[in-house]
DNA sequence: TACCGGTACCTAGCAACACCAAATAGCGCC
DNA sequence: GGCGCTATTTGGTGTTGCTAGGTACCGGTA
């Protein structure tokens, strides 16, 4: 999609990957593969990767490795409590934001 | 409002900025000020004139230096053509991600 | 056997952006 | 002169997503 969605994933995707595991359980990959179904076209693998590390250190999520039939084992993320709360915080934000936002482009008009 | 939002604004800020210019020309303090009042109540001052020197270079806004009686003089910036186009795309990117968003927030319930 | 494509994960280096902190400078007022 | 408000600028930092590779497991095919 380009540069500006780039930068405007910049603190949404993190949310975006913790409201999909809250839905259900998932791995790297799959999660990969469901954004880009959904529209994120040009979502690098390396991003959701380092992402999952990063609020696995943080003690957003509990892991689990489980066998594929058809490749090496995945790394099945699930959100726990922590990670649920740190999710509504996120909401919270964004909806803030979105308010703001849409103010303003009814302002515009 | 903390590190959520501070990441969140990462390129939106940009397109809130625009937005504003769209309705009349501001200058940097100016913006700023409006910021805080509108409950972005951490937004560095730094921050808003390092953007306004990149959307000046990017040439999405004219300047002009006006005097002020309260101050060294002022900054004025307005959107051009090239602005308002970009804008337009902002606020399309802005959309796709926010209706995203909510379907996952939905989804989430 | 050797190779290729799909699955699945990881890493190093880079660019962009918002932040903090400090500096500069004009003005009015005590 | 010094304080506070106005107004802009700059250098260094941390976080984040991207690029561009690499590793590894598996099934199918030549």
């Amino acid at each position: 999609m380009g540069k500006l969605v780039t930068e405007m994933l910049k603190g949404t995707l993190e949310g975006i990957v913790l409201a999909i595991l809250s839905a259900r359980p998932a791995y790297g990959y799959e999660i990969t593969a469901r954004l880009r179904d959904q529209g994120f076209s040009d979502i690098a693998e390396g991003t959701i990767y380092a992402l999952l590390v990063r609020i696995e250190q943080r003690g957003l999520v509990d892991v689990q490795k489980v066998p594929s039939e058809k490749g090496p084992p995945r790394k099945v993320y699930s959100l726990n409590a922590q990670g649920r709360e740190y999710l509504e915080e996120f909401w919270r934000t964004w909806s803030f934001l979105a308010e703001r936002l849409e103010q303003l482009r009814k302002e515009g008009e």
